[in-house]
DNA sequence: CTATTCCTGACTAAATTTGTCAGTTAAAAA
DNA sequence: TTTTTAACTGACAAATTTAGTCAGGAATAG
């Protein structure tokens, strides 16, 4: 898959979801000023991850996006895949046609990243970071900012 | 850093200019002609590579390239940090204010990503490339073809 | 029936990438 | 000394990709 910000939103979106997920239905509204992301960009991620099968939709009052699956189930590499195309840091898609017909001279060195860097992300899913220190902290914090509070060490 | 086709292309030229390097200053048009690269553009990158200590010009008839280093002490990571702009997979810079002043809900993530991916690309040297049998296979038939002649295989 | 929220596709603006081009400078060969 | 080779340089332009908006439609709860 490739990596761009659209990648990162979606995981930061998604995450935000998974760690709201036990209150019911989370509106993308809430995503969307927790994480400082458009809501018409966030309904076109979100269009993306359910078509992947990744989260579940409800319309009308009350309603909003909750997981399809357990968090431990998702894996990073699920997220980015399903709003980026394939990432793929070889130009010739692995076909191996990069200089004409043929493989070019560094076609293995990319192909040989691609796998490390889809090891890693399919390594790493919501739950995962939902135990993070630094992801429980941010989360409080961000919290706060919903409530149009100042958080406490802010004071 | 970022990887883009320019670094791809970098590395490939590099990795040719390795390969020619024991038969004196290698000119880019020589390059051009087995990578498939426009000497334009293989100018520009050089001049990058150059600037970085990568590589020695020298002006002239019989001028050109050479490696200002054995080629295994070049990088993978040395040449496209040369060439793209430093990369980095967060949003930051890793400067933690991707939300506003605060670091956003995925940053550790992003940096984590970055670090594995550099470990990686730190790992590897032309010399390791020119040993692998896939390159000496695919420069044995890039000389047939600047020769202007058929490799066996394909008659 | 009204408010809420998801749903959809088309569209556009901005940024980035991928080069090209015109011309200069240096060094070797004739 | 002239010519040829080949590196050097900065500005520019085309193409692609990315990021994000917009206008409206459809479902559901109250």
């Amino acid at each position: 898959m490739k990596l761009t910000t659209k990648g990162r939103y979606a995981v930061t979106a998604i995450l935000d979801l998974a760690l709201h997920d036990s209150q019911g239905p989370v509106a993308l509204a809430d995503i969307s000023r927790r994480q400082d992301i458009s809501l018409p960009y966030l309904e076109q991620l979100f269009n993306k991850l359910r078509r992947h099968g990744l989260v579940e939709s409800a319309r009308g009052p009350g309603g909003g996006y909750r997981l399809a699956l357990v968090a431990g189930e998702v894996t990073i590499a699920h997220v980015i895949f399903a709003v980026d195309e394939p990432m793929d840091v070889t130009r010739c898609g692995g076909q191996q046609n990069c200089q004409g017909r043929e493989r070019c001279l560094t076609h293995d060195l990319w192909m040989e990243l691609n796998l490390h860097v889809s090891e890693f992300l399919n390594g790493v899913t919501l739950a995962d970071l939902i135990q993070r220190h630094n992801v429980k902290r941010v989360a409080r914090r961000q919290e706060f900012v919903v409530a149009g509070l100042q958080p406490a060490a802010a004071r």
